[in-house]
DNA sequence: GATGAATGAGAATTCATTCAT
DNA sequence: TATGAATGAATTCTCATTCAT
């Protein structure tokens, strides 16, 4: 109906978007059924491809699933850290922005599926779960650390450890994602809406953060 | 024809002749090595019997597997109730006691690897989703849930939603239990003592769950 | 319709546009490697051109094959008759000049794979094997022979059966070329010249052939 | 008929042999089709077994074809070292008799088909060429090579190079073992009785080896 | 009960061949 | 003519499952 170039036979159209679709296809199969269990056939079909050309752009599954993985963090890490850097309220407010900045911009994207995948296969792909924490928790983790850092010395929080406050504040999110990903579209796990989770979650511990009024 | 007890369930059936080493195996590689990466070989070997052996006590790999999560469930999830149920301090103490003990007494057994099956490959499994969630997550969160509603009810607490709020509290246990199987081994992270980091986590909760002073 | 040469068999019929290229790089390929193991994007990234221009000029990979075995062998074998026809020495003379210059233009020359062609795969392609026999291996028989049968008239050898005697000498020839292509290049076996084998084993074998002075 | 052990079940029957049935049909594969061209699903069928069963005792394609090649070397090299060493006749005698069972015990023998195998496919296996020339080649030639010496030495041989001449020696007779392995199942060729072949070789050489009379 | 040799369905990978440009 | 992306049949290899002892 509207544009000239959807009439290009498939095979040239696609040419270009074809490691793109790959990688999509594969990201989905293996964070639905695990490395292991994930056939590349199916992924394959998925991608509306043949078998073989999977091989074309990606040496083996190994391969794939390890290009899944770099492909999904590299392209969304880095947004955040901009966020971060030209935020001027206070630190309670930077500090409920960014984490739910990050919920909503981790979980509209695959990323969240590979946080899971690393936390499921990490074992098998021991440099992927390195690649990983560098890039994307030890990211993460220093943003929110500053902020704490910086809450602390403003006085406006109280003199916790920040590094294992980050922890802290890291771990109900990605619990969440896990739980979005495996638990809940089989059984519904847990029934909360995930704004209403964060938003409890973040009031509660900013008020036990909170330096007390003198 | 022979014994009333043939009626029961297959996996229960054989309870009694079935050595609780196969169990242990299997829960070991299936938590390193996720399900299907799983070798009933392997398993075999580090249980200390042959191939052919476990098929006298399984009737497959997925039966196995099954009875591996129902049997560290099962195992599991009594004691935390009567505890609460004879606790007499204040709803702060219980709630610091219950996730203390919570970590402590899975986290220092190898029962914690079901939890991170759950997560990684509850999507194949959607039968034992749902019996974990019965069993583990809908028990152990009405433990939780009771004691914020008694808190809540003795004005100790914030009028706060229990059923969110015990999500809330929940999350970051089974994060650290996650972290403790999947990332530490590989990458030394969080890097957090885990004591540390539920010491952190619950006061900050706790001040925050604290109804203000009038 | 358009020209009588389209009635010629399809390996000749594109005789003038076929790139020699192609067949020598074939040639090294399949020498190199074997019929089965040699792959025609090797075969074509050897040559220079793409994949798919192969099937421009051949049907196939086993109509590739036959067409660089029968180029080869076609190439070859009309000069050693010429050379036989003119020659005027003795017998003893015009044997050791045919077996020498076989030699020289033979294993001088990738040609000589041919040959370990036609042992190593000879199996799987009996039409090569009977077309190579026909227009090699009883041409250049046929050759020795006739000296022999000269030879032996003129009572300058012994009276050998002529027929038997030809293979004699053929096989250690064809014995040093597969030497030369098998396990020199692998083992520097036989570490002896190739000339120097040569002139001993045809001056040995003259020896013995000489008819005894009375 | 005859033993009772015959009537034990194929599968315990069988358990010992396995190994050598595998590698009998293994050699005959490789011999006839070449290494890449052997499929394992053909000599599972050849040896009576399943596809899965070769990988019980075979790492994979690779090892199975250096286990045959090694085995049948190991089985059959050693036996002529030994007639060697108690002949007590003229060194153009025990020459005659070496080349001639050389070709009785070889022919007869799968190692002449391990000839061909070294020949056509060394090339990718170096490892085996090396193996091949140290336990068959070098050993075989030591042996033709002092007869040689032996024979000069008593001043029935003119003073040849031995060396050399161990190859002119040697070359007919590995020659005849492709002729036969190659050709002649193909095409009848070289249409001569291996033994007139011999004969006349030999005795041929042996002539032009004579010392002259003086 | 226990064993482990054997099986064969299934998944990964390769590569000859096609075909739209 | 020439290209090279795409295909899918064929092959290697794995491993859950069976079964005779």
């Amino acid at each position: 109906m509207q544009a000239p170039q959807d009439t290009k036979p498939r095979w040239e159209r696609r040419k270009d978007a074809r490691p793109q679709e790959l990688l999509a296809a594969a990201l989905d199969q293996f964070v639905e059924r695990g490395y292991a269990a994930t056939r590349l056939e199916d992924v394959a079909k998925h991608a509306g491809v043949s078998k073989g050309t999977l091989y074309l752009y990606f040496t083996n599954k190994e391969e794939l699933f390890k290009a899944v993985v770099r492909e999904s963090i590299v392209a969304t890490i880095g947004q955040a850290e901009q966020d971060a850097a030209v935020f001027e309220g206070s630190s309670s407010e930077l500090l409920r922005a960014l984490l739910m900045r990050w919920w909503d911009q981790i979980c509209a994207t695959p990323i969240a599926g590979v946080t899971k995948l690393m936390l499921a296969e990490g074992h098998n792909f021991p440099e992927l779960v390195k690649f990983h924490n560098e890039e994307v928790v030890a990211r993460g983790s220093a943003l929110i650390t500053g902020v704490l850092q910086r809450g602390i010395a403003s006085g406006e929080f109280r003199p916790v450890d920040p590094a294992v406050m980050t922890q802290v504040l890291i771990a109900p999110v990605m619990m969440l994602m896990m739980w979005t990903r495996s638990f809940m579209p089989a059984c519904q796990m847990p029934p909360v809406d995930p704004h209403v989770f964060l938003d409890t979650f973040i009031s509660t511990t900013l008020v036990g953060l909170e330096a007390p009024k003198p």
